[in-house]
DNA sequence: ACTTATTATGTAAGCGCTTGCATTTAACTA
DNA sequence: TAGTTAAATGCAAGCGCTTACATAATAAGT
C-alpha cells in the first residue's frame, strides 16, 4: 500500500499539454526533441522528481539493463572486492546490478538466479564451475547469457573469467615443498559442491605427487569459520607423524589455524608453517602476517563485467574472448618458514 | 538481444488450453483452482521453466515485492553482517533485496536511491540520519518507506533502527579514561557527510568534557583504509605530548593504527592503548587483539527488515514501533593498558 | 425437478512505457 | 507560389500480468 501514486508519464504530459510518446523520446534520446519542448520537460520531470516505471519499461522494451550476480556469502570479505570491481564497470555502463548470495547452497543458488532473472536480469554472474544438471539445465533451457568468475577451465561451455584453482593449488604447495617441507597436511574448505576448493585440494595433491619426497599427512575439511579452522588444525596436530606445514584453502581457514596456534603456545612459522589462500584483509594484519596466494579479485569482477556486456550487446558468438584466465601470485610473508 | 524470447503465460495457457486467468491463480493463490488443471498448469509450469515476468507483474500489482538497502561500501565487513541478517529476514518473507552501494558520497546515495526505486523497489534501508536536503526531500516526495539503520536518534522523523553513535562514543572514550589515561587523541573517520563518524566523535568530546583531567591532544581524519590510519597516528604521535591512548572511530582506522605501531617498534599496548571501533573480524586477529565497541550489526539487520515490512505491511502509521534503539558494549581485548 | 448457493473458469480492461507509422509543421527549392 | 523534404509530434498497439466481473458448471436444498 503505496501513499501516494507515482507520477506516470502520462501524468507529465497532460501537465504540459505533449503526447506521452515526445516525453518517453524527450527521456531516452533527447536530440529528437525540439528545444523549447526538450526544456519544458525536463523542467517538469525534473520538478515532479518523476521516475520512469522499471516494469513498464522493461515490458517494451524486452530488456532492463540489469544484471544480477550471485555469490555464496556476503559475510567475509572474499567477494567483495572483486564485486565492487564489477558493480563499477556495470554501472559505468548505465547497468543497475542486483546481488543476491547463495550460503555456499546450490539450491538457494538455484532460487536466486530465478529470482534475480525473474526480476528481469538480462545477465548473470556466478561464482565457479559446478553446479547441479538442474540447475545447468535451467540456464541453458532460456539460454541466459551468463559468466563464470573464481575459476577457470578449457572445458567450460560458458563464458568464464578467472584463474585455475588447480593450478594455483598446485603452486602454493609446490613453493612449501620448495621450501623443504615435505610433511604437509591441508585445511580445505568444504569441497562438496564447490569446485574451487575441491581444485585446489586438488593442485595440492599434484604437487605431492609430483614431489615423491613429500607426503601428505591428511586433509581436515572446515566450514570458512575461525573457530571450525581452529578444530581442523588440532585434528591434523593428532597425527601421528606431525606436519611442518599446513596449506589451507582460504585466508580465513589460516587465520583460523594460526589464531589457535597462538593458543597452544605453538610458535609460527618456527614450528609450524600455515599457508593461506585469498589474501584477504586479514592476512595482513595477523602476527606473523600470512603467507598466501593473492587472487586478481578487481580484475576478475572488471573483465567478467566486460565479458558479460559484451555477450549482452552482441549476442552469444561463440567467440573466443569469452573466456579469460588470470593468474595469481604467491605473496610470502611470515607464515612459512624455510626448512 | 536475448535469445530465445521468454515462455509467457499466453504460451502456457494455450498449450493446455486454459485462459491466462486461471493460470495466474493457479501460480499466485492455487487453492482458487481445481485440483486437476492445478495439477496440468503445475507440470507445465515446471516442465517449461517459466518465470513470470517480473516487469508485468510489477505494472500489474503496482508493487515488487523488492525492497532496496544501499550501504557505503562493500568493501570492508562493516555492513556484511547485518545486510546479510537483513537479507534473511526479508527473504523468508518472500521479498526480495536490492542491495546497492554509495561509496560514501551523496551523491551516489542519491542516484542509487533513485535507481533502486526505479527499478521498483517498495521500500528501502539507508545508512545513518545525514544527507542533503535533496534527497530528504526525494524520499518525503514521493513518500518512500524507508528505515535507517547505523544510527539512532529520537529527532528523526523517518523509522530508525539503529544505536546511539554518541553515546557509544562517549561510553568508549569513559572506558579509556576509567583506565587511568588523560592524554587522549582521536582518529576519526572522514566526518563531512558522515553522521556516525561525526556522533562518535562528539561522544569522544563529551567524554572528555566530562572528565576534566583528560585532554583531547589532538583529532585526525582519515579514509577508511590502513594505509591513512597509518598515517593519521604518526601525524598524532609527533604532537608535542604524546597521548597515551588513541581512540579510533573504526576498525579498520585501529588495526592500521596498530599496525604502523608494530613497524614503528611501539609497543601496545604499554606505550600506546589503541581502541577500535565496530568490532569486525579483524579486531579479533591482530596481536594482541583489539579492545573495540561492539556494535549489534546482526540484529539491527534482523530488525531493520522487520520494521520495513512492518510499515509496508501496514502503511504509515507513525507508530512506536518505528524506532529502536539498539545497545552497543564494549569488548575488552588486549589493545587498552590500564594506566 | 427446479431454484439457489457455490465453485471454477473465462473475458477483458488496464498497469506505464516504447516505437513504427501517420500526420502536422516548418524550412527550403525551383 | 507550389512542390518537395526534413523535423517534430501524435496515435495507437502491444509488452506480460492481475483482477473485477460475467458466465458456466456443479452441488445442495426444497
Amino acid at each position: 500500500m503505496r501513499g501516494t501514486s507515482r507520477t506516470s508519464l502520462e501524468d507529465i504530459a497532460k501537465i504540459i499539454g505533449v503526447s506521452t510518446a515526445t516525453i518517453s523520446r524527450c527521456i531516452n534520446s533527447p536530440h529528437k526533441v525540439a528545444e523549447p519542448t526538450r526544456k519544458r520537460i525536463q523542467k517538469a520531470v525534473e520538478d515532479l522528481g518523476y521516475m520512469p516505471h522499471f516494469g513498464g519499461r522493461a515490458l517494451a522494451r524486452n530488456r532492463t539493463n540489469t544484471i544480477g550476480a550471485i555469490i555464496p556469502t556476503m559475510d567475509n570479505a572474499m567477494f567483495a572486492g572483486g564485486l565492487q570491481a564489477f558493480q563499477d564497470v556495470l554501472s559505468s555502463s548505465g547497468v543497475t546490478l542486483l546481488v543476491g548470495s547463495s550460503n555456499y547452497d546450490p539450491n538457494q543458488e538455484f532460487e536466486q538466479i530465478r529470482a534475480l532473472l525473474s526480476q528481469g536480469a538480462d545477465g548473470l554472474m556466478l561464482i565457479g564451475e559446478e553446479r547441479p544438471a538442474k540447475t545447468r539445465k535451467f540456464l541453458d533451457q532460456h539460454s541466459i547469457p551468463h559468466v563464470l568468475a573464481w575459476c577457470y577451465s578449457d572445458a567450460s561451455a560458458s563464458a568464464v573469467v578467472g584463474f585455475d584453482n588447480r593450478k594455483s593449488g598446485r603452486a602454493i604447495a609446490e613453493h612449501v615443498i620448495n621450501q623443504g617441507h615435505t610433511k604437509l597436511a591441508v585445511i580445505a574448505g568444504i569441497r562438496h559442491g564447490n569446485d574451487r576448493a575441491e581444485n585446489r585440494v586438488k593442485g595440492i595433491e599434484d604437487a605431492i605427487e609430483a614431489n615423491p619426497s613429500s607426503i601428505l599427512l591428511g586433509i581436515a575439511e572446515a566450514k570458512y569459520s575461525f573457530e571450525s579452522a581452529a578444530t581442523a588444525l588440532e585434528y591434523l596436530l593428532n597425527s601421528p607423524t606431525r606436519p611442518t606445514a599446513i596449506i589451507c584453502g582460504s585466508d580465513v581457514l589460516a587465520v583460523g589455524a594460526l589464531l589457535r596456534t597462538h593458543s597452544l603456545g605453538i610458535k609460527v612459522p618456527d614450528e609450524l608453517s600455515i599457508t593461506g589462500f585469498d589474501d584477504i584483509t586479514l592476512a595482513q594484519v595477523t602476527s606473523p602476517r600470512l603467507t598466501t596466494v593473492r587472487i586478481p579479485q578487481k580484475e576478475m569482477g572488471r573483465q567478467a563485467a566486460n565479458v558479460l556486456l559484451n555477450i549482452l550487446a552482441e549476442g552469444q558468438k561463440p567467440g573466443q574472448l569469452n573466456r579469460i584466465e588470470l593468474e595469481t601470485t604467491i605473496i610470502d610473508r611470515g607464515t612459512l618458514a624455510r626448512l
